[in-house]
DNA sequence: CCAGTCTGGCTAACGCCGTTAGCCCCTGTC
DNA sequence: GACAGGGGCTAACGGCGTTAGCCAGACTGG
């Protein structure tokens, strides 16, 4: 869809204050009324988006399940397990899609416009790796932070960020063989 | 400061939305362009609220490194550590700021407005709790992805979210001790 | 082949937002 | 008693999401 696009385009070029009706109207050539033939409101635009990138952080972290993919680092053999593997490959793609993830995360997102049972697909693979409730919902958090804090700036410069994802993932991947 | 009460109240009370100049004004019994005489724009006002929330946050946090205070729940002898106490605080005071940690969680929040040093400061004890600070910043992400999902409801319904801040304080903290 | 409907543009406008310019009164001080 | 300044005010600007109402062209049923 050329407005999807566009919205894309202009989110993770311009902020989230460029993506308004009338810019993504004028980078289809057209005026910001007509977009309302097409999407209900600007809620739904921001959905469709959303759902784009949830569906590939899904695809991913589904697929870590399974092995090392593409979007893992290459450590040290026997370090990373599947607990690590689906951190990593989660935070590849959301970094992939900071400006859409950042949107997902505004408390004015209407969660509701994802499609149905979306999120818990994506969420799936957490409780897959750790086998626990309670662990999955520690591991979901602690990468939901993660990428946040890392997205926002907000850790102090120079953090080494890779081996505080490694310190979590060994904490986490300890506390589930532990258990 | 009326200004900061009111604007507090405001948005405990109506949302986040509902915190526009105009209303604060029409809170105050004035209009919104004399605000400008107290405040340089509502950003400002933004970071004075927030800059009172973490405040309170961070002195919770510290107060948890030095034994458990008010903040902290009543567990089994002896399960409870350091860091289990400093994200117990860390929980109730920011759920008790709901409305206001939101609001600087949100991308547009000016960061760069709140006292120099205080988000460090607020930080520390995660440093302290932990003694390393790759450990600390997991943690700290940890208890803030959580707060803000929780916040969100973005935990499948009937989840048990003590179990959860257990799971994660748990993995921390016997990942600070084996380390 | 024509009539009709539907798609997808358009302009004008509304009510909200943050913010600025410029005015004026009231209070406190030398 | 002059005067400065703090703190109100109105009017207005440009931008936002959104709605109402209009209309050209394409597609389709008779």
């Amino acid at each position: 869809m050329a407005v999807i696009d566009a919205a894309r385009k202009i989110l993770d070029l311009e902020g989230p204050d460029a993506l308004t009706m009338r810019h993504v109207a004028d980078a289809l050539g057209i005026r910001a009324p007509s977009l309302y033939k097409h999407f209900a409101n600007k809620m739904a635009i921001e959905a469709a988006l959303v759902t784009g990138a949830m569906v590939e952080i899904g695809e991913a972290t589904h697929a870590a399940l399974h092995g090392p993919g593409p979007g893992s680092p290459v450590g040290p053999v026997g370090t990373v397990g599947t607990v690590g593997r689906v951190l990593a490959a989660y935070r590849a793609r959301c970094l992939g899609h900071a400006a859409v993830y950042r949107l997902a995360t505004q408390s004015s997102f209407a969660r509701d416009l994802l499609p149905a049972g979306l999120e818990d697909w994506a969420g799936n693979p957490f409780y897959v790796a750790t086998g626990d409730p309670s662990l999955a919902q520690a591991v979901w958090s602690f990468a939901h932070g993660m990428v946040v804090l890392e997205l926002d700036g907000r850790f102090p410069p120079g953090s080494d960020l890779d081996a505080t994802w490694r310190a979590g993932a060994q904490a986490f991947e300890r506390a589930g063989t532990t258990r």
